[in-house]
RNA sequence: GCCCUCGUAGCUCAGGGGAUAGAGCACCGGCCUCCGGAGCCGGGUGCGCAGGUUCGAAUCCUGUCGAGGGCACCA
């Protein structure tokens, strides 16, 4: 029995208390049923009584001996206690609870899967970083955390787009160029241009592909170096992006949308809308309408449309393609811009809370033997999404930035991620993948069956026969995986789905190491084998899965 | 001045209103005739402070102190 068919059990207990006219109330969605953290409460706990006492004008523990009164006879429940202030605790019957393993592994790659966000359609940017310059760490933190949402969101049945937005049409873009012609002619970096020893470097590529771009008018020049520059700088950010293991269904160019006429369109709308205004020889977004601190300009008093306005033509777009809910990653240093995004929304007639969500992560920095690491070859001050993964490899590069809430400022030691040691947790992780997998090869060699689906008449998966302590520990630990998943899509929070491996891996290596898996010597294989085995197996499924939503390899030999 | 995030063990961090707040590291001491010792077992310390809401608060609200990051007709 899984935690979600108790879940289920209890909320038809409610239902049919309500029907037979024991509970006043309204039935709510969904009951939790939890792992209570001592096991004397059971292999199962609810609160629900709790929760429902108010509603039914009941003592809490009164509420909870009517539903306690439904749920004793049912199958795979051995007993069902009221405990403390109202707690309905479970105590599952061996074999009901040791089925899970056999679950698991005939659900395989589809534990932990559900359909909770079905039907949603998310848009899902991040990174978005200009091509002027390689990804710095804070690009890293997004590229990893929000590749494993979109792997999330994806498990729970929602459609989801990765998307990459750049701006390619200001004057970042310019002083780029200008910085690249700046370099091969040895000049100083323009004001508000680019340093650090790539520029040099694609300056010089540039040059070497256009022999006689030296000899041609600055201006022309300036195209050129434009042009070749960013599509070089955008070549390497996509390797760099790949080698990470992180793809964008789509790279969005903000030139397009000036192309196109959206802004305009966007424009257009906004007035429709009654919240645009001209002042100053500036047209303004009134986003003060909406709890924004200060109105916005969408066109400059000379004419030319700011960011702002192309992002609320993105967000059109985005609207436009279909997506129900624009998500948009942003770095500490960019959360001023929740307000008017907020506001924007709001002035095109559309309730944010509904269809936009910006999730805002904050800094990361790098240690090196406890300092601060600063200095990258290449960029100058910037530590870049390559500097990590030179040093301590993509799996504990991406593990490391989204084992931790994005709320949090986040220091990585790269001493610490370049261990091979259970000092690091994506080893610790990694290593209870890789040594399941032997103890897989091992059973195979010796002939044992894992083939659950189809009981061997004298060898059989037996689940009953799971009640140690440390087995039950593991069962409990493997069952709340699929909750795990779909709170982690649901509160955007991958790093939960990390913290529940790693508790994984830690009770599965004290359960191998209090219960013999494989016959020693000449012991005959027995159902006790093929059934812990089994145990083995869905727990190699689970770390499996969960590695593989946080993009990180489940090697079956390290 | 205003806004956002954070403040939990010596350190790095988990803890979606529930029962006795956890993990790893560090420190001390144990365990290899045995499936991968890259492992396991034992040892102890803590919710910045003050109010409030609640049957119940690390969690929600207010204030306060501290840290970081923001407040352009920049991108």
């Amino acid at each position: 029995m899984t935690p979600a068919e108790l879940s289920a059990a209890v909320l038809a207990a409610v239902r049919a208390s309500v029907a037979a006219g024991e509970l006043s109330l309204v039935v709510p969605d969904r009951v939790v049923v939890e792992r209570p953290r001592n096991r004397e409460h059971g292999d199962y706990a609810t609160n629900v009584a709790m929760q429902l006492a108010r509603a039914a004008a009941m003592k809490p523990r009164e509420v909870a001996e009517i539903i306690r009164g439904r749920l004793v006879a049912t199958p795979g429940i051995a007993a069902v206690e009221v405990a403390g202030p109202g707690f309905l605790n479970f105590t599952l019957e061996q074999a009901a609870q040791g089925e899970l393993a056999r679950t698991i592994t005939q659900a395989g790659r589809a534990y932990g899967r559900s359909d909770v966000l079905a039907g949603r359609r998310l848009n899902l940017e991040f990174v978005s970083a200009n091509p002027t310059g390689p990804l710095h760490i804070g690009a890293a933190r997004w590229a990893a955390v929000g590749d494993a949402l979109a792997r999330l969101l994806a498990a729970c049945g929602a459609t989801v787009a990765r998307e990459y937005y750049f701006n390619d049409a200001g004057v970042q873009v310019d002083r780029f160029a200008e910085s690249l012609m700046a370099a091969v002619s040895g000049l100083p970096v323009p004001a508000g241009g680019y340093a650090g020893a790539y520029v040099g470097e694609v300056a010089d590529w540039v040059v070497s592909r256009h022999p006689g771009l030296l000899d041609e008018p600055e201006e022309k020049q300036l195209e050129v170096f434009r042009r070749e520059g960013v599509a070089r700088m955008f070549d390497e950010i996509k390797s760099s992006l790949a080698t990470f293991g992180v793809h964008f269904d789509v790279y969005f160019s903000e030139q397009t949308l000036h192309d196109s006429g959206e802004l305009d369109v966007a424009l257009d709308r906004l007035r429709e809308q009654g919240h645009v205004y001209d002042a100053e020889g500036a047209v303004w977004l009134r986003t003060t309408d909406f709890g924004d601190d200060k109105d916005r300009v969408l066109v400059k008093s000379d004419g030319s449309p700011t960011y702002f306005c192309a992002d609320a033509a993105y967000y059109l777009d985005k609207r436009q393609r279909g997506f129900d809910r624009v998500v948009i990653m942003l770095g500490a240093d960019h959360h001023g811009y929740l307000g008017r995004m907020r506001a924007m929304v709001a002035c095109f007639g559309e309730d944010p809370d509904q269809h936009l969500e910006i999730l805002v992560g904050q800094l990361v920095s790098l240690l090196r033997g406890g300092e601060p690491v600063r200095m990258s070859k290449r960029a100058g001050d910037v530590v870049t999404l390559e500097d990590l993964v030179d040093a301590v490899g993509v799996d504990a590069a991406r593990y490391a930035l989204a084992r931790s809430s994005v709320d949090s400022t986040l220091e990585i030691d790269l001493d610490l991620w370049a261990q091979q040691t259970n000092d690091n947790p994506v080893f610790y992780v990694q290593y209870a993948h890789a040594r399941i997998s032997s103890l897989l090869r091992n059973a195979a060699d010796l002939g044992i069956p894992l083939d659950v689906s189809r009981e061997v008449p004298d060898r059989a998966f037996a689940p009953a026969l799971l009640t140690h302590e440390r087995e039950r520990d593991l069962l409990g630990v493997l069952g709340e995986f699929p909750r795990v998943v779909a709170g982690a899509a649901e509160l955007r929070e991958a790093h939960r789905v990390a913290r529940h491996l790693e508790e994984l891996a830690g009770t599965y290596h004290r359960f191998y190491d209090s219960c013999r898996v494989l016959p020693v010597g000449d012991e005959p294989v027995t159902d006790l084998t093929v059934t812990r085995l089994t145990l083995c197996e869905a727990t190699r499924v689970v770390l499996a899965n969960g590695l593989d939503l946080l993009g990180v390899r489940a090697p079956e030999r390290m």
